[in-house]
DNA sequence: TATTGTTATACTCTATAACTATA
DNA sequence: TATAGTTATAGAGTATAACAATA
């Protein structure tokens, strides 16, 4: 009942890692007074300038939502709302030099968890693994007709 | 910029791989109107029936969170609350079969989704994946001194 | 006194519906 | 008319502090 034998199926094992994985990011955001969904806003602005629609797409949420979240880490001085050029209807949400070191240090503790995570495995076996997990991930990419590399929107 | 070849490390593979598996749980929750947080606790309920205490320490929540996580749960008839014999102060929680055979289907719909996220890797190497996953799951729960299989509270 | 659980309160997060301003 | 964004409202989820009942 209790032993530290029993093999895990590969479905259940890559289970347990995400929560695992999951769970790690959500304690170093966590650290930082930032709930999962402030920190996936932070990530998705690491490389955009979204309007509040678009922000509500990316982050599959209402507009509606996206107005109070954004206006949450505007109050904290992690992002700014600056006026769109073209359409005097839109606003663009961009991080603050505040956000983005914020940003920046939750991930590399994040990705620094990661890497301790897997630094128990002989490299070969690292490399074994890394490939495995990207045939995974490019095939259910194509499964559900996604382009894995530009639609990335997860901070780490 | 936006090809489809370009190699990821083991650490960003796994965690767009995590992402994917914990989304996944995530959505098939939502089709059963349950949070992740309304999930765990019917997960954890699954082979337990902890007294509410209990439950905070398995959920890492406060008692006071668990006061209404419990009473949402039990308004909907997944869970109910037993006196406890012993201390009269207590009370145990458990599923009803209603509870229970709502997260036996996320959890069927859930680990398919797994399953056919790994359909396409030829069967050694989804042995060789669940080997090197069970590897660092285990490596993993040493470094913090946890007993993997009997502290497991995933649903799953 | 200490512990178990609840309540009161305040905040974040989320969706729906109604609204304003602009296109 | 249609779209971008906000506001009003309601509810889930969370923590802190204070409380009642029991140990």
């Amino acid at each position: 009942m209790a032993g530290s034998e029993r093999a895990l199926s590969s479905v259940d094992g890559l289970a347990q890692l995400s929560f695992a994985v999951y769970g790690t990011l959500e304690r170093r955001a966590a650290e930082r007074e930032l709930s999962m969904i402030q920190t996936r806003l932070l990530g998705v602005l690491r490389d955009r300038r979204p309007t509040m629609n678009e922000l509500a797409r990316l982050l599959e949420l209402d507009k509606s939502s996206i107005t109070g979240l954004v206006a949450r880490a505007e109050r904290r001085g992690l992002v700014v709302r600056v006026p769109s050029g073209r359409d005097r209807r839109s606003v663009q949400v961009e991080l603050t030099d505040e956000g983005r070191s914020l940003v920046a240090e939750v991930s590399a503790r994040f990705e620094a968890d990661v890497t301790a995570m897997l630094a128990r495995l002989p490299s070969a076996d690292r490399g074994l693994l890394a490939d495995l997990v990207s045939r995974v991930l490019v095939a259910d990419a194509a499964r559900r007709g996604i382009d894995l590399f530009t639609d990335a929107d997860e901070p780490g």
